[in-house]
DNA sequence: TTTCTTGCATGATGGTTGTCATGTGAAATG
DNA sequence: CATTTCACATGACAACCATCATGCAAGAAA
């Protein structure tokens, strides 16, 4: 790759970069043109080299923080039974360390509603990552996993983006504290069920 | 009540049911002032006269969308075991209808990443109506249930509001039902599980 | 070296935002 | 009937928004 080509797409990185920070912090319409660019080093000029639009902004910077991000959660995948499985990943994830890093967090989370509120090709973008979460969840495939496992699956996830979503909602630092609680002992629950 | 001060309590009214609407259907920045007064068959001036400020605005807007839509989705008290009430309220809760309705939607739900992300004020407000959902959720006051019908009253909770996020942030019709059926199916085996 | 290409900056566009000053007509008060 | 009050409308304000036209300087190609 030339000089010239490496150099705009380490601008593109930074962008990304500095809008996936935005858009969780701030949510999609906190996200301005000029904001990120200039949270980026860059002019807002700059902006249409890049990007078709805004809302093609927002789509690439979901995905883009959720390469890197997912792996944090999910972590490698280890030789454990599924119940110890969401039992460990509810551990990982409702943290209060998670709840207030924001900038750094779950997009799925931080985006569940604005999503809903989104563009059709922004959420798009949100199913497919909430799918690839799945797969990875599922140890490989979602859709080929058998039913109990999907259903289950989706529960899990509902409840996991539910129980931080609600831990921000909050002022209160006790209750915040007791959704998380709350959403990591139905997790293990859930797990000795079966 | 003099004629005057009942007029301005009915526009009070609709300036409330339109920024309710709004909120719920665009987001907090998407209920704008200028829109919000046209939809209540006002004009922006006379706003000003009515709340301190647009975040005033959003925090009585949040209480007036609860006050009537709370009991939409608890009913009336019934003499039924706590496992069978969590089972049914989800019936009732995760409905194809109340994802398809945003604008009259549980507000809880419709704005709990949005709430993380607003005023203090704002949260503080959530936060009140969500105590007084649980409260009624466990039949008189969530603050003197016993630990485990707390811990469930609150992933409870997260899993109504997740799950019906997520069915909305989604594409798919057969993923987002598929998602409804989850939290559904979760209840029920949450209840039976006691 | 000369020409071409392009990533970025400067600057302007029309539209929208939240907020407020002023005016008006009608209800309330005496 | 005269006076005061006030809910609402008109209009203006600066600040912001997404978008695009133009210009330049530096890398790529000849």
């Amino acid at each position: 790759m030339s000089v010239r080509a490496e150099m705009k797409q380490a601008s593109r990185e930074k962008i990304l970069d500095a809008a996936g920070k935005q858009m969780r912090v701030e949510g999609l319409s906190g996200a301005g043109v000029a904001s990120v660019m200039s949270e980026a080093g860059l002019t807002h000029g700059a902006f249409y080299s890049h990007f078709k639009n805004k809302d093609d902004m927002l789509c690439q910077a979901l995905n883009h923080a959720l390469k890197d991000n997912r792996s944090r959660w999910l972590g490698q995948p280890k030789k454990e039974s599924w119940a110890q499985r969401l039992s460990r990943l509810a551990k990982r994830y409702l943290t209060g360390a998670h709840r207030g890093d924001l900038a750094d967090s779950c997009a799925l989370a931080s985006l569940c509603t604005e999503a809903g509120k989104g563009s059709d090709r922004f959420k798009a973008y949100y199913e497919q990552e909430l799918i690839e979460t799945l797969d990875q969840l599922c140890g490989g495939s979602f859709a080929q996993a058998d039913a109990d496992k999907q259903q289950e699956a989706l529960a899990f996830m509902s409840m996991m983006i539910g129980s931080i979503a609600l831990s921000r909602a909050v002022v209160s630092e006790q209750l915040s504290d007791q959704l998380l609680q709350a959403g990591t002992d139905l997790a293990g629950r859930l797990a000795d069920q079966d």
